[in-house]
DNA sequence: CCGCCCTGTTACAAACGGTTACAAAATATC
DNA sequence: GATATTTTGTAACCGTTTGTAACAGGGCGG
């Protein structure tokens, strides 16, 4: 379901952190961030990172030496930040290995180009990293893992779910508190379009709530919005583990 | 009927209000204008926004001040006009955290065009932050939880509202002691603008006092302001708990 | 006190969503 | 590869919800 890619922004600045954060989630990209070389590390070891956004300058081990580092065990792509007008830097960076590099200050919008252009690189240069999130959501008692697929009630006993009722879930747990319309729900669970007069979400919410609600009469979770789509209310718990 | 998106323009230019306005209007938008930040302020309070477009240069408070504190409150969308030059665009590219960004001069059906995008990722981007804080408002002993869309009395039981009826009450609920014109509900609520002799809402009314008042005959609650609108008049408290 | 305007309320029709049954499609099993 | 089983989408039926119309009552200015 989650298949946006995963970018990890380090930098120093807490500030620029936040900012290329903030922008590139609205852009459909999940983003994690680090503050330097060590914090990278840990992130690097309990997810699955898909592109790397290095600061040239940062305390400790600078961003050439992690990007040396990088490059020696893996092919994950890097851009790399520089300090304006620094030519040589630039070239450096290149040399160290990384895929491109943006000179600050810069344009978020410059940097999502480029990123989407890295990427689209790296994909075709089939790329496949290694690693995975190990994902567990927990709503109201009720924990949905989405590694394994599977569902568990509060009493922790499995409940089966057809596929079809687990990615409708999936994209419920995964957008809590938030109207989806069918032309979505139909999107994100099936990747497919609506036909004209399509009640084939109705149906298979139906038969979701027969399954998770207590009274599926009035039900707790899955709230039907008029004329708007569907609701999914409970809070949301993201438990991340550790790969084993 | 016209459930169109509501687009607020905050420009100090009068005529470029206007022209934009009058444009987007064509383009099957509703639009409300505002001059500077204090207009902006009361046109949120009083209706609801789908999305603003609002200019760097403003008189008072400027576009990025307003940008910012809209963005630590909520996540409405953002398009940020800015006049062209390089010092912008260094302002832009670090300190803004607008949904995208045009330089003047610009071609209105840009700016349609980017509005669209941005209505459409605000759609389902932003994954909301997991496991938020729940927001719950009391009034006289009932309690209206706005996350989980239900309503329960003194008692504690729940009471069945139809989704009419809720965003009713939210509306009520999150305006108290506040005369509100059956156009600002009929905005507030079902997002629409009224037609002639649109009673649609003290129908509304009429039914959610039946269910909320002790005597609907003489409300307590929900007061007639006689050619003004409804005021809800209980005092409203703010319950704001920690996700457990 | 009268009439007009505004609002409350009920009745009704249209739109919408829940649910069941059934057929088609996908999947598992032998 | 054929058959049994499960899953998924479509159609149909029915209850709910919503807006509109119609009528009745009440306040306010004249």
């Amino acid at each position: 379901m989650n298949t946006a890619p995963h970018i990890l922004i380090v930098d120093d600045d807490r500030e620029i952190r936040d900012l290329l954060s903030r922008f590139l989630v609205k852009h459909a990209l999940r983003v994690t961030t680090a503050a330097d070389g060590r914090e990278m590390q840990k992130v690097l070891e309990t997810s699955r990172i898909d592109l790397i956004v290095l600061d040239l300058m940062l305390p400790g081990d600078d961003g050439l030496t992690l990007c040396r580092n990088l490059r020696a065990g893996s092919e994950l792509p890097v851009i790399m930040l520089t300090a304006m007008g620094e030519e040589t830097d630039r070239i450096i960076g290149l040399e160290m290995g990384a895929d491109d590099y943006l000179a600050k200050p810069f344009n978020p919008r410059e940097l999502l180009a480029r990123i989407k252009a890295v990427l689209r690189r790296a994909e075709t240069a089939g790329v496949k990293p290694l690693g995975e999130d190990f994902e567990v959501l927990d709503f109201e008692g009720w924990s949905l893992s989405l590694d394994k697929r599977e569902l568990h009630d509060p009493d922790g006993t499995l409940v089966p779910l057809s596929g079809g009722e687990y990615e409708l879930l999936a994209v419920f747990v995964t957008h809590p508190g938030r109207v989806l319309s069918r032309d979505q729900l139909l999107d994100l669970a099936r990747g497919r379009d609506a036909q004209p007069f399509d009640r084939s979400i109705d149906v298979q919410v139906s038969r979701l709530r027969k399954k998770i609600e207590a009274d599926p009469k009035s039900p707790a979770f899955i709230k039907t919005i008029r004329s708007g789509g569907y609701m999914f209310t409970p809070a949301v718990r993201q438990k991340r583990e550790d790969a084993p």
